[in-house]
RNA sequence: GCCCUGGUGGUGGAAUGGUAUACACGCAACACUUAAAAUGUUGUGAGGCUUGUCCUCAUGCGGGUUCGACUCCCGCCCUGGGCACCA
């Protein structure tokens, strides 16, 4: 008998597979399709890792099981292949992206189909293809012509040493993430997209899907969805009004003085009013120089300044207050304005530092509290019942807030408004490695005014895609220009409007823009009409489930759902596939080094799955990465562990190989078996692939000390549930075994309900919540049965001595419970 | 500070109100072997003695609910992740 040869087999079934059609989603189907999803892998000079061999192979199986189950899947692969590393190491070595891009993604393709991953490589897409991204900029295009894409000055991440615009995933603790250098701000002009307006569709759609509770939650805080008010003060001796948002307008009585982010536009409005103004600019100056880490840190002193000459009035009391600029007050949050009283810790400290009047007006319920509240011993920030607030007295926070928003709105200084913590998007980088913005600038059209966006045009569609031009120097210039900015020829253009000479936009879209889409791309990948036809879009969508890292949870995951609510939005999709892209969205945890540290080169504890797979075969690093533990949980790699997986597919292989197969299955191991098919299908559905793997062992044990063994149906039925965990073994014993066509074509089995049922059950007996004996029992038995057959036995009459039973508890089929 | 995870043998873990420690690793003994590896068999939470189909104790810590709690509730500690002056 041949040994079991992984090489040898899994070559063997990998050409097998990939030269047939099996894995390939078919349009048109009659068929239920079923859309399987991983996130797409950036391509990097590493290889894959194992963690992502833990993704792919957990959602092979699910989508192996799927077909067997007789739905068209579709399980596509592609690459994400824009990016830094791939730009770093083209500046370094002097080499074209393109070429490491190609170089990079070839291996990943390789890897992946070492490990016999069921993708259907004909539908393989790249973002850094002219082909795809012609379609990324057409999107830009789009969200231009609708308004959603607009240019801001704002304030960007800039590294002094690398002369580089950063975004902000790429600043760590204020540092560059390449060259650790401090980060500074620089003002720039850039690209922002509004995915402000569609804040409250992207919360309120989470009810529609089906996410892990932790990916919706977080979704919604990075959203952050505020209800409150905006409240009107107006301005002693001005036509004015200075807007507050507020969430605790029930403490609006208590309210003595109003603060104003350093940057608010009041200031620079009525300098001529403030009769400090020089302190003012000057506090307002610091602040801008204040970096990001020291203005967050929550123990810093709190500062300020008070805008003399200037006061308001509050709404509610009617009375005066004075104004003040504090630099925790944001800009960009609400209206960069808030009133201050005793109920907030801020305000009070900042009361108390600078001699400004406290009051409160809410009690909470604690008397102790409530005291110290009102003695201003302490800030209380909770709610409770008003007082001091007029006609609201008494009233619970809650139920006054309506009433009060009700009576300032008939005044005309109050509204209801809720206020979100999601910003815009900037969606610029000054790097080469990206999407070209597909913008043109003329300054002639620009001269005839209007918005900030005069003389910005679109490239026109017929002109998409605007191809990354060859340059020689990656790098960017000391400017903070894109290295595109340096080829003349390419910048200059002709100005679509009026035929006059204008200028591409040099900046490139951020990584993002690319993986916003490529879930639309997979259905209809090589369209070159449309970026999606409608009937593929319409059959295909939604994903029916996406798996992803939970670090792409507020950026990749949110931004793609915006998009494709976009493109819903303007008809670029079938608008009867519902307006979210994935219907159900799963993480998986990462893989650790072994010892349960993050696996890096300079730790040198990085798993390299081609390693594995030459020393063990593809289908025990599979099954392993099932087995070690819980899918969505971290989980440290161990190189011993790897080793049980091969005995237990060893193990198979010289059962089917060795054993009798005419002889009948006996009656015990047949039941186990059924079971197994219930538990494998069960566990698949709910990612539960360590206990699916380990009843499958389970069984196997068993298997191997039965005598007669099992019948060559029973055989194919367990090669068949095998088969989406180690498909080239069960491949290879189904075709050693004389069944005909592949394995991977089989229908699921189904178990049998009748088989599974025991006649027979271990009914344990407790006295007192203590287990004291376990008996065998028919199935159904009633409980004066069970009780006559307990209360015979000698060990339970010794343990009873001569008490008697105070109450007996028991539970049908499993369990007796005699309270003494 | 707030939100979300998780805490079980020497190790990865199993069990979501009813036999705690499945499965696997590791370890030990035995068999096979000149020997080793591989393989197979058996044992393996801790402690105790009267060595048993025995007893006691153990699921981060402290309380509670229950006939019965790893599982539910309250308080606390620790791990990992996210957000963080958000009005």
């Amino acid at each position: 008998m041949a040994k079991y040869n992984p090489r040898k087999i899994e070559a063997k079934w990998q050409e097998k597979w990939y030269g047939s059609s099996v894995f390939k989603a078919k349009n048109g189907s009659k068929k239920k399709k079923y859309y399987l999803m991983v996130e797409f892998p950036y391509p990097s000079g590493d290889g894959l890792h194992v963690g992502h061999c833990r993704s792919f192979t957990a959602f092979d199986i699910i989508a192996r099981k799927r077909r067997m189950q007789g739905y068209n899947v579709l399980y596509p692969m592609g690459w994400d292949a824009f990016g830094l590393p791939t730009e770093n190491y083209a500046i370094k070595k002097g080499v074209h992206p393109s070429v490491v891009t190609k170089k990079n993604t070839d291996n990943f393709r390789r890897q992946m189909k070492s490990l016999g991953l069921s993708f259907d490589w004909s539908r393989e897409i790249n973002t850094t293809d002219p082909k795809y991204y012609k379609w990324t900029q057409w999107i830009f295009v789009k969200l231009f012509e609708n308004g959603l894409a607009y240019k801001a000055k704002i304030s960007i991440n800039w590294c002094p040493s690398c002369k580089i615009g950063l975004a902000n995933e790429e600043v760590v603790a204020g540092n560059c993430e390449r060259c650790g250098t401090k980060v500074e701000k620089r003002e720039k002009d850039q690209w922002m997209i509004k995915i402000t307006n569609y804040a409250e569709r992207l919360i309120r759609d989470l009810d529609s899907v089906d996410y892990l509770e932790k990916i919706k939650t977080q979704q919604k805080d990075w959203i952050g969805e505020s209800h409150g008010a905006l409240v009107k003060f107006p301005v002693e001796g001005v036509e004015e009004f200075i807007e507050v948002f507020t969430t605790r307008i029930d403490t609006i009585f208590s309210g003595t003085f109003l603060i104003l982010s350093p940057g608010h536009s009041f200031i620079g409005k009525y300098k001529n009013k403030i009769e400090n103004i020089d302190e003012v600019f000057k506090y307002r100056e610091d602040s801008k120089n204040v970096s990001d880490m020291d203005r967050t840190n929550q123990d810093k002193e709190i500062t300020g300044v008070q805008l003399k000459g200037i006061t308001v009035r509050n709404p509610a009391t009617n009375e005066e207050m004075p104004v003040w600029v504090a630099d925790f007050v944001l800009e960009q949050y609400g209206t960069g304005a808030v009133f201050a009283d005793a109920h907030d810790k801020r305000d009070f400290k900042m009361g108390r530092k600078y001699g400004i009047p406290l009051r409160t007006s809410v009690r909470p319920d604690d008397e102790v509290l409530a005291q110290k509240t009102k003695n201003l011993e302490e800030s209380f920030e909770g709610e409770g019942t008003l007082y001091n607030s007029a006609q609201f007295d008494g009233l619970k926070s809650a139920e006054a807030r309506p009433k009060i928003i009700t009576w300032l709105a008939f005044k005309g200084l109050a509204q209801p408004k809720i206020s979100y913590k999601l910003r815009d998007w900037v969606f610029s980088r000054q790097h080469y490695w990206g999407e070209p913005i597909p913008m043109i600038y003329c300054k002639k059209c620009a001269s005839m005014g209007g918005s900030a966006e005069a003389g910005w045009m679109p490239v026109d569609e017929k002109d998409l895609p605007v191809k990354l031009p060859n340059v020689k120097k990656y790098k960017p210039t000391d400017t903070g220009e894109s290295p595109l900015a340096l080829i003349k020829k390419w910048v200059e253009v002709k100005c679509p409007k009026c035929g006059g000479l204008a200028q591409r936009e040099t900046d490139t879209m951020p990584n993002w823009a690319g993986s916003n889409w490529y879930y639309l791309r997979y259905v209809d990948p090589k369209n070159s009409k449309k970026l999606v036809d409608e009937a593929l879009s319409k059959y295909w969508m939604p994903v029916d489930w996406y798996n992803g890292g939970m670090e792409h949870t507020t950026l990749h995951l949110l931004y793609s759902r915006f998009i494709f609510k976009f493109l819903w939005d303007i008809g670029a999709v079938s608008t009867s596939i519902g307006s979210e892209p994935y219907k159900k969205r799963t993480s998986h945890g990462m893989v650790l080094g072994e010892g349960g540290i993050k696996m890096s080169k300079s730790k040198g504890n990085v798993i390299n799955p081609d390693t594995v797979v030459k020393q063990f075969g593809a289908d025990t690093l599979r099954l392993y990465e099932m087995f070690m533990g819980p899918f969505e949980q971290m989980i440290p790699w161990d190189t011993k562990g790897v080793v049980g997986c091969r005995r237990f597919i060893e193990k198979v292989y010289n059962l089917v190989t060795k054993k009798d197969l005419s002889s009948k299955t006996e009656e015990s191991l047949k039941k186990l078996l059924h079971k197994t098919i219930k538990k494998v299908g069960e566990d698949i559905e709910l990612m539960k692939f360590n206990t699916a793997v380990s009843s499958m062992m389970e069984f196997v044990n068993v298997w191997q000390v039965s005598e007669i063994g099992l019948e060559k149906k029973d055989i194919a039925d367990f090669l068949t549930i095998l088969s989406p965990f180690a498909p080239h073994l069960a491949e290879e014993l189904w075709r050693n075994a004389g069944f005909k066509e592949m394995c991977c074509e089989q229908k699921w089995p189904k178990y049998d309900e009748k088989l599974i049922e025991e006649k027979n059950i271990l009914l344990i007996v407790q006295i007192n919540g203590k287990v004291r004996d376990k008996i065998i029992a028919n199935v159904g038995l009633s409980q004066k049965e069970i009780e006559k057959i307990v209360f015979k036995s000698e060990k339970i009459k010794n343990l009873m001595g001569d008490k008697k039973p105070v109450k007996i508890i028991f539970v049908p089929n499993k369990l007796i419970n005699i309270v003494i």
